[in-house]
RNA sequence: GGGCCCUUCGUCUAUCGGUUAGGACGCCAGGUUUUCAACCUGGAAAGAGGGGUUCGAUUCCCCUAGGGCCUGCCA
């Protein structure tokens, strides 16, 4: 195939269909969001489809609650597929029947080797360093035991090579001694994966697999399938996988959880994505890209062959871009949740003044996860219990007459207009005293937060409104 | 054991034979500063090892080492 067509297929702009396929064995985890995302963004950014199906064909594993788990992460990442999800178990009838056209096409054969002689069959063939070959390959089926129960076997070529032409790994060939006679249909009737996988695929009209490349050996099998039905390969990508901190397998403890941990660390979907994407994916040096980027720039081309492992701090430091991008609306809402499991009560008044600190707070959290304890000081309850090196400023000789001060200039109504007129105010007042700054902002802000974390005084101020911000001074004063 | 894939700062990555090997996170120092952040400036930090090919290799080829995936009547 001449380069430039092979350009054009791996990066099709008009009709691209791409599809998510996991399997309901758990939760969405992290790498299996950004398979999805990889192809949600090829489709979406080409102006194709993207669908969803659930490969359920093992029924001892499926489960109802993690396809439940996955829909749900799909959507918290903004990630819509087209149609319904399709069930591979519910397609289990076009399965067989492709099954038996392979079997009747002399493609397939059935085999009656299992259990016990199938496994020793199978270690023998190890030991010896020679492909597993299933005696029933070449055996007269009319010798089968009667009555008993056979499984179809696909009739995978012996000799010479399949070739995988994979849009991320290049051309990867595998000899075909290499890879022996699957199992396409179980002896209890049911298809197995890699021939589900490839009627499915053919059936839904998918153009581009992109998938982990755990499934680059699956591809040359599923490949030889293909070609045995005559029908043409998509094109395939296979994107390394994610690692832990260390290097080896995604495991729980290195973050191989689902994405509703993430949430409920207090990451944006936004944030997430735009971290995700960087795994593996990379458009020059750049690092924040939203979404509307991300479809315009997604490409197979500039994905890695390397694994990526996952870094919580540069995850962290993303996801502060997104949240300093909030509206103060959404910033108010996606934190109240985080503020009242820290035992906050949100009543009208605590809530009035977290929609007035909000434009202050959210470029000081960066996840949701740490409003809490950036907001903290807005909700102390009064008289604030000022200990230890908070109360230090205090102390100091004129603190209090300092603190009097400023409370009868804060009596003037206009001072209130914006934290910058309330900064204004004190800065003059200071300068009114003769004093330096550092005289009245360390007392002002022991009485108004307790030495809590907070943003700029004149924002304290504005956030607290001027009846509590008042009221909070007055404690103090004798 | 066999097949396949991978290897640039600690981490994510740029580089498509010629660069002082660039950026980001993290780290360190300084600045700003009324707290904590944020922010600004600067800094330390990398081509796994060995052979080739070439005038010239991080880049192309081979070997070694290390890591990963698959090797199921799982997906």
């Amino acid at each position: 195939m001449p380069t430039d067509e092979k350009d054009a297929r791996k990066n099709n702009t008009g009709e691209a269909v791409t599809r998510f396929a996991p399997s309901p064995t758990g939760f969405l985890h992290i790498g299996g969001a950004r398979t999805a995302l990889f192809n949600w963004l090829y489709a979406r950014g080409r102006g194709g489809q993207f669908h969803l199906r659930i490969e359920d064909t093992d029924r001892a594993r499926h489960s109802e609650d993690a396809v439940a788990a996955i829909i749900d992460g799909l959507a918290w990442l903004g990630l819509d597929w087209d149609g319904e999800p399709v069930s591979q178990y519910a397609r289990r009838d076009r399965h067989v029947e492709i099954a038996n056209q392979l079997l009747s096409d002399g493609k397939a054969y059935k085999c009656w080797l299992a259990g016990e002689d199938l496994n020793a069959a199978r270690e023998a063939a190890k030991t010896k360093g020679v492909r597993f070959e299933s005696p029933w390959r070449d055996r007269d089926p009319s010798d089968a035991p009667s009555g008993e129960p056979f499984a179809i076997r696909f009739r995978a070529p012996q000799d010479g090579e399949t070739v995988i032409d994979d849009a991320v790994q290049g051309a990867v060939r595998f000899p075909n001694a290499a890879l022996d006679d699957l199992i396409i249909l179980r002896s209890d009737g049911n298809p197995t994966y890699n021939l589900a996988v490839v009627v499915d695929d053919h059936d839904m009209g998918v153009t581009h697999v992109i998938r982990g490349d755990d499934h680059l050996n699956n591809a040359a099998r599923q490949k030889q399938i293909y070609d045995a039905l005559g029908w043409p390969a998509p094109q395939f990508a296979h994107v390394p996988l994610i690692h832990g901190s260390d290097g080896a397998k995604l495991s729980k403890r290195h973050g191989a959880l689902g994405v509703e941990a993430y949430r409920e660390m207090g990451f944006l979907p936004e944030g997430l994505a735009n971290y995700l994407i960087r795994l593996g994916w990379s458009h020059g040096d750049d690092e924040i890209i939203p979404r509307q980027k991300a479809l315009e720039w997604f490409d197979l081309d500039s994905i890695k062959k390397a694994p990526a492992r996952l870094d919580l701090e540069k995850l962290k430091s993303i996801n502060a871009h997104y949240m300093a991008q909030l509206s103060d609306e959404a910033f108010c809402d996606k934190a109240a949740a985080f503020i009242r499991d820290a035992g906050v009560d949100l009543d009208a008044e605590n809530k009035d003044r977290l929609k007035r600190a909000a434009p202050f707070l959210k470029s000081r959290c960066a996840t949701l996860a740490d409003a809490p304890a950036a907001a903290a000081f807005l909700f102390l309850a009064r008289p604030l219990a000022i200990e230890g090196k908070a109360a230090k400023p205090l102390a100091k000789d004129g603190a209090l007459d300092m603190l009097a001060a400023i409370d009868s200039a804060l009596q003037d109504e206009t001072r209130w207009q914006t934290p910058e007129s309330l900064d204004a105010a004190l800065k003059a007042l200071a300068e009114e005293k003769n004093v330096g700054f550092g005289a009245v902002g360390p007392p002002l802000r022991a009485a108004l937060t307790a030495g809590k974390p907070s943003p700029g005084l004149g924002e304290v101020l504005y956030s607290l409104g001027p009846d509590e911000a008042r009221a909070r001074i007055r404690d103090i004063i004798p």
